[in-house]
RNA sequence: GCCGCUGUGGCUAAGGGGUAUAGCGAUUCAUUGGUAAUGAAUAGGUCGUGGGUUCAAUUCCCAUCAGCGGCUCCA
């Protein structure tokens, strides 16, 4: 037989189970066509018609039949139907191909048994309004067939029948064997280090009072039940293509964005921000590379677990996989490194530029989930349990630094989760008390029974958005699994090699996602009446000259010039109302309107982004700036100072 | 990846089996303006892409790409 497959993708999980029973794999698929083509000892004689077949949309059953099927045909038909209905229930379809696949089988019962149960499967599912195409058996055949590839769309079983009645037995065991997953069990960590178990009622949380925690109430009730309030486009990517930001780029893949000089300011200030502060709290910058092959001794086993997440590409001479996060690079590198305990905790910093996830398609949405990110990551090396503990903390502070120098107001609009593993909260339950208490709200813990990835502690802080959509922005995760991967070593007072605990964590989270975060957070506050408003250091133009007349456009343009501050003059031949109302578009925090008035008082009339007009001097104007500017990075104008001189990006 | 919805000048949209309409923007001219839209004229579209049905497709059908929503997922 001579098989095509097209568009099918077969789960690494697949695994046969090493039994002797009757063999089935189930495909939901968008059709389905054969070619009988040469015949076996074995082959029926069929006539012309029936050596070729298509049907559309149905849920095919790919079916070996084994030596212990034989005598209880009956029965084994039985099951079959039952197998087959059910699936076919479950992904909603009446047609149905029984398709007779010899290769399932390691011990093949004689085909006349195959054949008996063949038939009689048929004649049940027939019997139940069921439209069945039975594949000739015993013939070479070819064919082709489209997967659907939804979660139900494949699915393999073995059947036995019950041994005792010599057939009429009901056991159906499960070939896809699933994966070994912890069981998480859900709490609220209150500010008192009391542990409130919570529960899903009818799809509500239940078990806690959460009061005026109202954000972490939606939180829980997305983490616990996945819910959330009707869906629209989300706001953030009107406001990002509106004001000329960010962009999607039809030409690349999904989730690779394409950003305007606006956008690619403020990520940059906001990668120089987080570079700037990591580096202040004594993490290392260093640059690895984004690829890496596939052979690679360390990196096979650890992506054996996570199987066709990346994207891989062909070198000219072998084929790589793109970083999904900078951990190899940087454990590469320590692995090669000679570390002494005098020198632990100690950290090592890279802003990815990028990391690469091949993501489903439809979960990706606007800057919240991407392709392709850029993402702080920063690991701590640590000796023992108590100094990874301690370097936590540190590294608490560190997030809450950065993310409320970057906006945020930490904790207000943030939300704090736990992950843990039973055994590490139960020994550690007063570390983790601390860090809610230093949080100052109530946080959600979910503890797992064992461990299942290679942390034993995670937490994040996530951002709920109008729509009720967490996402975690920083993270820190105590790694006990990867020294030993990577070969990790430091030498011990006892002068003997050891594994250091390794602390993964994103002091802000990607750097796309922060921007997500912001512009959401502004809609948040744009729902309760106040105008939309870039924190002062990110935002493009930070104060703009209108010129009443051409008479003044120099003296704007000298002013501008003078200012430490990203100052723009609207030179264009409009009237003020005009200018004014752009600028209040463009979310501009100084508006000043500039004419023969101000030339001879030497006074600026400056509307500020709050509605209030006052006048201020050249002077008074720059240290108000300066103020703002509070020691955050400071970068030139992304466009031309001159408005006229400005192209538009999209209409 | 699955299911559903959407795709019309640069942008936002209306329309609908007989080659399309408005506002904004752009261009040109006039206007030299005082705190959220100065006026007039002009140009600009193979209706996402590729097939099919039809005398005729932007409109109907199929496929495909992109976006959104939901499911799933999130090392």
């Amino acid at each position: 037989m001579i098989g095509s497959f097209t568009n099918i993708f077969i789960p690494m999980s697949f695994l046969w189970w090493m039994g002797f029973q009757m063999r089935a794999l189930f495909i939901h698929a968008d059709y389905l066509e054969y070619e009988a083509k040469k015949k076996t000892k074995l082959a029926d004689d069929i006539s012309d018609d029936k050596k070729k077949g298509r049907i559309e949309e149905a849920l095919v059953t790919y079916i070996s039949f084994e030596e212990i099927d034989e005598g209880k045909e009956e029965a084994s038909a039985k099951l079959l139907a039952e197998n087959v209905m059910e699936i076919a229930e479950k992904v909603e379809t009446k047609n149905t191909v029984l398709y007779p696949y010899a290769h399932l089988s390691s011990s093949l019962g004689k085909p006349a048994s195959g054949k008996e149960i063949l038939e009689k499967t048929a004649e049940i599912l027939e019997e139940k309004g069921y439209t069945v195409l039975s594949s000739p058996f015993g013939w070479y055949k070819s064919f082709k067939i489209s997967c659907k590839g939804h979660p139900l769309s494949e699915l393999s079983r073995e059947i036995v029948a019950g041994e005792d009645e010599g057939g009429d037995g009901e056991e159906v065991s499960e070939a896809l064997k699933s994966e070994e997953k912890a069981v998480s069990s859900w709490f609220v960590l209150g500010l008192d280090g009391e542990l409130t178990s919570l529960e899903l009622k009818k799809n509500k949380v239940k078990g806690y009072d959460f009061g005026d925690h109202k954000r972490l109430k939606q939180f829980v009730q997305y983490e616990m039940a996945k819910s959330r309030t009707a869906g629209k486009e989300p706001p953030h990517v009107d406001i990002m293509k509106r004001l000329e930001l960010v962009d999607y780029e039809p030409a690349s893949d999904p989730g690779n964005f394409r950003y305007y000089p606006k956008g690619r300011m403020m990520k940059s200030l906001l990668e120089t921000y987080v570079n700037q502060e990591v580096k202040r709290t004594g993490g290392m910058e260093i640059e690895t590379p984004i690829m890496y092959d596939f052979e690679h001794p360390s990196l096979k086993s650890y992506l054996h677990r996570f199987p066709a997440r990346q994207y891989s590409i062909q070198t000219p001479d072998k084929r790589v996989f793109l970083r999904f996060a900078a951990c190899f690079g940087q454990f590469l590198m320590m692995h090669d490194a000679t570390v002494s305990y005098k020198h632990l905790p100690m950290r090592l910093y890279e802003m990815s530029h990028y990391s690469f996830r091949a993501e489903q398609r439809g979960e990706l949405t606007g800057l919240r989930r991407l392709r392709t990110f850029t993402m702080p990551d920063c690991h701590s090396f640590c000796a023992d349990i108590e100094m990874a503990k301690l370097e936590m903390q540190d590294r608490f502070q560190l997030s809450w630094d950065v993310l409320n120098g970057i906006g945020f107001q930490v904790p207000n609009e943030l939300e704090f989760a736990i992950r843990v593993t039973k055994e590490f909260y139960d020994e550690n339950s007063e570390f983790l008390a601390g860090l809610v208490k230093k949080w100052g709200k109530p946080a959600l813990v979910e503890m797992w029974d064992k461990r299942f990835f290679y942390f034993i502690f995670k937490y994040e802080w996530n951002f709920v958005d109008s729509q009720g959509k967490a996402s975690a922005l920083n993270t820190d995760q105590l790694d006990v699994e990867n020294a030993e991967r990577y070969d990790i070593n430091y030498v011990g007072m006892d002068g003997e090699k050891h594994h250091p605990y390794i602390l993964h964590q994103s002091p802000s989270g990607a750097i796309e996602r922060v921007m997500y975060a912001l512009l959401e957070n502004i809609h948040l506050k744009q729902m309760t009446g106040e105008k939309p408003k870039f924190p002062h250091w990110l935002a493009p133009t930070q104060v703009r000259f209108l010129p009443v007349h051409d008479d003044v456009l120099e003296n704007c343009k000298e002013l501008a010039g003078k200012l430490n501050a990203r100052a723009d003059v609207d030179d264009r031949d409009q009237s003020i109302g005009k200018k004014i109302r752009d600028a209040e578009k463009d979310w501009i925090d100084f508006i000043i309107v500039y004419g023969e008035k101000e030339q001879e008082s030497g006074k600026l009339s400056v509307r500020r982004r709050d509605g209030v007009q006052e006048e201020l001097t050249i002077e008074e104007l720059a240290s108000k700036l300066a103020e703002l500017q509070r020691g955050m990075p400071m970068t030139s104008l992304p466009l031309p100072m001159l408005l006229s001189k400005r192209i538009s990006f999209r209409g």
